[in-house]
DNA sequence: AATGGTCAAGTCAGC
DNA sequence: GCTGACTTGACCATT
């Protein structure tokens, strides 16, 4: 098990999501803002190390306006030298990398130039994350969406444009439960029908899911991540007490999260804490997770990988 | 320097 | 048909 954080770090002086508006788009300013993100990235790959967390979420926002028209910087290859180097130190210290292309990424939509669109953005990622060398272990997570007020439809539209993805995205592809729409039976109904992954998402789950307890889903996920795809990967938050039902907390709810390390013994997985305060909980979900076996610390690659402590 | 309106992309509810 | 919510950081024009 390797804990994660979503994008940022706070605490140190670094930004990977530098954007700019689309209205001020130049390709200097593009490739500015690519190379410092890149820099800012790998800056917090090496923070997360000597923390000790093996597992990280890459910013969608690393290479602004990339599936946009205005673009017309090859990317991949200006940036081949650093992507490369990148790519090697997460290797060399076996971290688990994912990212998350945002909602508006469909590929079930039912106008065909969304459903492009979403394809282009879906492709960025992949060549990202190809352009580091970094295998099907590495994944891209969406949730199904597209549904227009028919569910079932929706999921058959889904299975339907997954077959026709190319298989760089394919490969990579995972699918999460989220909080209104798709529940984990539905990504598992999905999964047994064109072998993706499932990425179970603990909050979504109490919020929109079936009263399951926790520790029988996380078997059931699991079951459909191969050795390819890696362990199985979860998404874990809590509720904002006061906020509108599906807020992410502002910061770990200790006990919940332990309860939560209880409840899942069973299954080995890495997760994601999508905390709004980033570092901050990962740090106190890591101590909270110090005795537990499964946890393990990013490492290199001659050394084996221990069990901390 | 501080502030606040607005930002590529999608869907849905409510007017 | 249009607007705002969803959700959330940060750009950028304005003060």
């Amino acid at each position: 098990m390797f804990i994660g954080y979503p994008c940022l770090n706070w605490s140190m002086n670094e930004r990977p999501n530098r954007t700019f508006r689309l209205a001020s788009y130049s390709d200097e300013r593009f490739r500015e803002t690519v190379a410092m993100n890149l820099r800012a990235t790998e800056a917090i790959l090496r923070w997360n190390l000597a923390e000790g967390f093996g597992y990280f979420r890459i910013s969608s926002d690393l290479i602004p306006f990339a599936s946009h028209p205005v673009c017309a910087v090859d990317w991949a290859a200006e940036f081949a030298d650093d992507l490369a180097r990148l790519g090697a130190y997460i290797r060399q210290h076996n971290m688990r990398i994912a990212m998350h292309p945002d909602q508006f990424t469909l590929i079930n939509a039912k106008d065909p130039e969304i459903v492009a669109r979403s394809v282009k953005e879906l492709a960025w990622h992949a060549c990202f994350l190809d352009a580091m060398g970094l295998d099907a272990t590495a994944r891209l997570q969406i949730h199904v969406g597209g549904v227009y007020g028919d569910h079932a439809a929706s999921r058959e539209r889904f299975v339907r444009e997954f077959e026709k993805l190319p298989p760089a995205i394919a490969h990579r592809l995972t699918v999460e439960n989220d909080d209104r729409h798709y529940s984990l039976e539905d990504c598992l109904w999905i999964s047994d029908r064109t072998g993706i992954p499932v990425l179970f998402d603990v909050f979504h789950h109490s919020l929109h899911g079936d009263g399951r307890p926790v520790s029988d889903c996380l078997k059931q996920a699991a079951r459909t991540w191969s050795k390819k795809a890696g362990r199985l990967l979860v998404d874990y938050s809590s509720q904002q007490p006061e906020k509108r039902p599906g807020t992410h907390a502002d910061t770990l709810d200790d006990s919940d999260f332990s309860q939560f390390l209880a409840a899942s013994k069973g299954t080995d997985f890495d997760v994601m804490l999508e905390i709004k305060d980033k570092e901050t909980s990962a740090r106190r979900a890591l101590a909270l997770a110090q005795s537990d076996p499964r946890l393990r610390k990013p490492c290199g690659k001659t050394e084996r990988c221990k069990p901390s402590r």
